[in-house]
DNA sequence: GTGCTGACACAGG
DNA sequence: ACCTGTGCCAGCA
């Protein structure tokens, strides 16, 4: 029988990392965010880029505004859209506009408890 | 196998 | 606020 990988919505395999890395960032709830290094490190495997990685390949199918860099910045070329589901969500900002900042002492999610 | 690059983290200037 | 160097891990030419 077909062994069906899991996919995203780009049709992109996921591997075993990637799949608990979506899976993170899909529990965390509206506003909060995560790190990448912080993710990396509640999964025990993999580091920060790794998990920047899977987001740039795999990350059409989870809330991947929500997986900021440790300073609270959101990733490239999305910070506009990031702001937008920020402001949604209520998400606690130090910059209401570029260059957009997450107040991570209040948005950090500490994990899916 | 080697070297560069990358949706990173941290320190220094 | 910005750039540079170094460390960590994985992917790619």
């Amino acid at each position: 029988m077909t062994d069906v990988a899991p996919e995203d919505a780009s049709g992109a395999v996921l591997d075993d990392f990637a799949s608990r890395v979506l899976d993170v960032v899909d529990a965390i709830p509206p506003g909060h965010v995560m790190s990448y290094g912080d993710i990396a490190e509640y999964l025990g495997e993999g580091g920060p880029r790794q998990v920047g990685r899977v987001m740039a390949v795999s990350g059409g199918g989870v809330p991947w505004w929500r997986v900021i860099h440790a300073d609270g910045t959101p990733p490239p070329g999305h910070e506009h859209a990031a702001l937008v589901r920020y402001r949604e969500e209520g998400t606690p900002l130090r910059s209401s506009r570029p260059p957009v900042r997450v107040e991570m002492r209040l948005a950090r999610w500490p994990g899916a408890l």
